[in-house]
DNA sequence: TCGTGTTACTAACGCGTGTTACTATTATAT
DNA sequence: ATATAATAGTAACACGCGTTAGTAACACGA
């Protein structure tokens, strides 16, 4: 028993054929006339010496590596604060796993430094990639652009003609304000979910707009207040709403850890949720339903954003032209307890 | 200009030199005599070529691909309920950047598939390992450990010599219901974060064992529950405790999302937190401090776990001996509302 | 018998780098 | 003047695979 690795010749020799035709057999290269008895010989001798194929003799010959990148790009805060990265890491995976690609995963903090994730490309470690919270002050990810490098971004960037997975937040805050609405509210406090300048940020603000222009309600810029991802934000918000002299009877809070800060707020002044303040959220975070009261939100698909990206990018790699460059998943408002509209108890 | 990616051999001849100097230099190799002056051109013609070097060549010929793979043996659920990845990614992926390596990742809902990540290892695409939350029916472990493959398991597994990082779950459940002991309470129910035979589960059981042991109460099966990772079950596990002839007084969840629904459950019955029931969770989660009431739970230090897992893995792959293969990280119990100790209004 | 396919392969090049062993030149010591 | 050592490199092999172009053997119809 040999200590050291098998490689293709090895597996060519045990078999009696070249390695020619080892690699044809063991890629099922098609167009190549080998009989039956020949590849099973050929597979056995491979699984007797416990064959892999080195994935940087491969990568080298073949040109491609096989691996895609997957960028987060948000600072460590925000990214702590996010929870739905393990699924759109599970949709991510899974797809290309499928595909027989593996993912690469890189966190960048600063954006701007010089060379965050660019090499990663530029040295061919990986076929393409997905960059999740891009920022429009990204100077590479032009750059890659620039080149054709297959790239998908997860999470849009306005002004930029980059294809992209993303939730519909514009719908999907609409449909949550025009639930308020419905139940009879007319003053609807808004949180934002982050600085506008983030384009889902930007998104949600519109559908709030959206849904109370339709609705014919004037909009109220003093209802209005900037979260900024972490619960703490949501507190302050709050609590800067709830000081106003005529207060709101239900507020839109985009995002449902900011909104969890912000339900904290509202029970510390003694008010009653939904009574005396409703409150709808934005992610359907798992621990929606067990708050106090249970969250109504808007879900938000988090496996099959991940998913998506990777079957945009991946369709990209294979230079295929996708129909859709433009990824918009929708969303569903799952009503709770918050809202004050009749519900089951739970989810 | 040309359309072609440069490699060595073009940014040797624009130096003016041959391809092995060029290595030399820009591999900062030590023991080489070479004179400023050609550095200076060498690095000149890189840049002036844009040159970055084939990583799949780079790995052929030296024999290490630089990257490192993080496994995540969770199931779905189990992986959605982590809130912790993101941190962890953030400690490890910052950690392996400081000695130029790359972070793959890798989902494994079924460990016990024929190749669920064996090949990673075997194909050379990887140097090393970090296995997140092992199984011990996990075949394709201890065939790595039997290779000498480096390899570090992020918690622990019992009864298998194999380098780990951990959190010290003894010592810090201990600490919690030692707390909750000090503050009065003698029947003190517990609810497990996950089926006993997960090794994390079962320490914090033991810790929890061991504090009532210490203070000479007796340890009363029938106030004990096993979670299962999620909100719910913590929900569930909490409504069996409080139908008990005589329900106890105080509730050591050893999971802040089960705790979360166990949080539900009391409420729901119209019980006080901490009056009619105390409660001290375990990880300390980001949504603790805004619980109702505030959590009191033992803190878990996300980021240095995956930071000491990448540092102890990239050890090995270095070759040399870690003086700790067993690492484990101390806890610390942040004390707020949900015990009925004295404490800040919020964190 | 000759030419044309078809079947079942193989020889050999190229991918781009790391690295060892070796050389040519110059400086210094004897 | 000659031996020795330091300086500043280079030639050439190795890494393991994908892939193109080509070939030997045989069948078969004209």
């Amino acid at each position: 028993m040999s200590r050291k690795r098998a490689n293709s010749h090895d597996v060519a020799k045990l078999a009696g054929v070249s390695r020619t035709t080892v690699s044809f057999i063991l890629n099922r290269v098609t167009g190549v006339q080998i009989p039956e008895e020949t590849r099973r010989r050929v597979w056995e001798a491979a699984r007797q010496l416990n064959y892999y194929p080195d994935a940087a003799a491969r990568s080298l010959a073949s040109g491609k590596s096989h691996v895609i990148g997957l960028i987060l790009c948000q600072q460590a805060d925000h990214l702590a604060a996010d929870l739905f990265l393990p699924e759109v890491l599970r949709g991510i995976t899974d797809n290309a796993r499928g595909w027989d690609f593996r993912v690469l995963l890189e966190t960048v903090a600063n954006v701007s430094a010089p060379d965050a994730y660019l090499s990663l490309a530029r040295e061919r470690q990986i076929d393409g990639i997905v960059i999740s919270g891009p920022r429009s002050d990204d100077q590479q990810l032009g750059q890659l652009v620039a080149e054709g490098f297959p790239l998908v971004l997860q999470g849009r960037l306005r002004g930029a003609d980059i294809p992209f997975v993303d939730v519909d937040n514009v719908a999907g805050a609409k449909q949550a304000v025009a639930h308020l609405i419905r139940l009879g509210h007319q003053r609807i406090g808004l949180i934002t979910n982050a600085p506008l300048h983030y384009t889902a940020s930007e998104d949600r603000y519109r559908g709030y707009r959206q849904a109370l222009s339709e609705a014919g309600i004037a909009y109220d810029e003093a209802l209005m207040r900037q979260g900024d991802f972490v619960e703490e934000s949501g507190y302050q918000a709050m609590r800067e709403l709830l000081g106003l002299p005529t207060r709101p009877s239900a507020v839109f809070v985009a995002s449902d850890v900011v909104a969890f800060g912000a339900l904290a707020a509202i029970r510390e002044q003694g008010l009653r949720i939904p009574q005396d303040m409703a409150v709808v959220g934005f992610d359907d975070i798992r621990l929606a339903p067990y708050m106090h009261p249970p969250l109504t939100t808007v879900h938000l698909p988090a496996y099959e954003l991940g998913w998506q990206a990777g079957d945009l990018l991946l369709q990209l790699i294979r230079g295929e032209t996708p129909m859709r460059t433009a990824v918009l998943l929708p969303t569903e408002l799952v009503i709770r307890r918050s809202c004050g509209a009749r519900a089951r108890q739970k989810d």
